[in-house]
DNA sequence: CGATGTGAACAAATTCACAGCA
DNA sequence: TGCTGTGAATTTGTTCACATCG
């Protein structure tokens, strides 16, 4: 009750993964020059309905104009300030194998107000290592740093991932993106989100077994689609 | 009528996404030697609700016993079944950049019926050399083995995944998990799933912001807590 | 006029609660 | 008795259609 951005509008959870979308394509034509936009394109560019954009944007407030549309720089910045993108937010990357390698040097956290701060694993051979420009410590380094406000990212193997878990969660963390396939155990006031490389591929494969769209074969060789993003 | 797992009830996509989290963890209780769960406990291991669980389940039909549970084995096999695991799939990864690199080399993949089997990149300081065993080769290579029934993953740079896309569903591919950025143009039939990095930290970092539990401060902690999944 | 913003209709998913069966 | 399987109730999300306003 305190804090000034108190419980506002209480926004869906639908809407809310949608609006990091909606910032990108925003983003993307900025980029572009264009610098008004009808619900119309903005949904095109996004993947979605005008009216469901229309709808999700409702939720943050009126920031469009009858007629017009929404100013692009305006709305960026509106959806910016709801998903919390003003002060940076600090990463740290647990687990150096393979893909704690890869998701360090991965561009496109850093260019969105994620910076990858600290590097963690307990295998000695690793620790003090340096990849992608930081060096690689221990969960007992961390704790020396600010413990409140990072986002931990595990990409340790599944058999290590609770127990990353836990000790992030010890130091006061309470967001976790889990890469690792299994189910996170945390208390409430934590929130888990979780990667699951195989469960994605075995969604495909039951839409592929069954053609989902009855469609087999033809697939229209040449010329432009429409656009069509399923899911 | 003729085949045994014909075009059965349609399945809910919720039931869908929920399955290889069943599949997951009805293994590990068979590897625990668990051999008969309740929904109580199968709902536990997965992070679901049991009613949820038995929800989905009812949706494949009536695997389990009333007044006992579920046999792991048989439920096990009846999710595969449903999910196509029956027989492997070829996964072709695109684009040899880091995280290329890390799904190359993940086991995760391997360990669930889908096998690496090409890795596709169009620089020509990279075609030809050896990941995790296996050599990078270009589109055209890819055209002279089969062309269909495998699944693209796109881990190229953001700006080359729709042509990437183009020419992976011009070999006849009409599954694609991407992890680039951005929507992908796709003509019907084809199905995409994505993978974004940076739209799950933001999603986290909403949460994070709005102190979503309204339990700022105070996480009990010591003692073991229930388990509490966020989505 | 033309595009937003939104109530109302619809659809999907979740939760409840209990009948029915091993 | 103790669990599954499922209708019914509820909640959440999507689509429609149009009044509203710059």
């Amino acid at each position: 009750m305190s804090t000034a951005s108190a419980a506002r509008r209480e926004i869906p959870e639908a809407t809310v993964a949608r609006l990091p979308v909606y910032l990108r394509a925003l983003r993307a034509l900025s980029a572009r020059g264009v610098d008004v936009v009808s619900s119309e394109e903005l949904a095109e560019a996004a993947g979605v309905r005008s009216a469901g954009l229309r709808k999700d944007l409702s939720h943050l407030g009126s920031y469009g104009v009858r007629g017009v549309g929404y100013d692009v720089a305006r709305l960026s910045d509106e959806i910016s300030r709801e998903l919390g993108l003003h002060h940076d937010w600090s990463v740290a990357i647990i687990g150096m194998g393979n893909l704690g390698h890869a998701l360090a040097a991965y561009s496109g956290f850093a260019t969105r107000g994620f910076q990858v701060r600290w590097l963690i694993d307990e295998d000695p051979a690793i620790v003090g290592t340096e990849i992608a420009g930081l060096k690689v410590i221990t969960f007992a380094d961390l704790e020396k740093h600010e413990p409140d406000s990072i986002i931990a990212v595990i990409a340790t193997p599944p058999e290590a991932a609770q127990t990353a878990a836990d000790q992030a969660i010890a130091l006061g963390v309470r967001s976790i993106l889990n890469f690792a396939p299994g189910v996170l155990a945390v208390p409430p006031g934590v929130e888990v989100r979780k990667v699951d490389l195989a469960t994605e591929l075995q969604i495909l494969a039951f839409h592929e077994q069954r053609g989902k769209y009855e469609q087999r074969g033809e697939l229209e060789p040449g010329g432009k689609y429409e656009q069509e993003v399923v899911r």
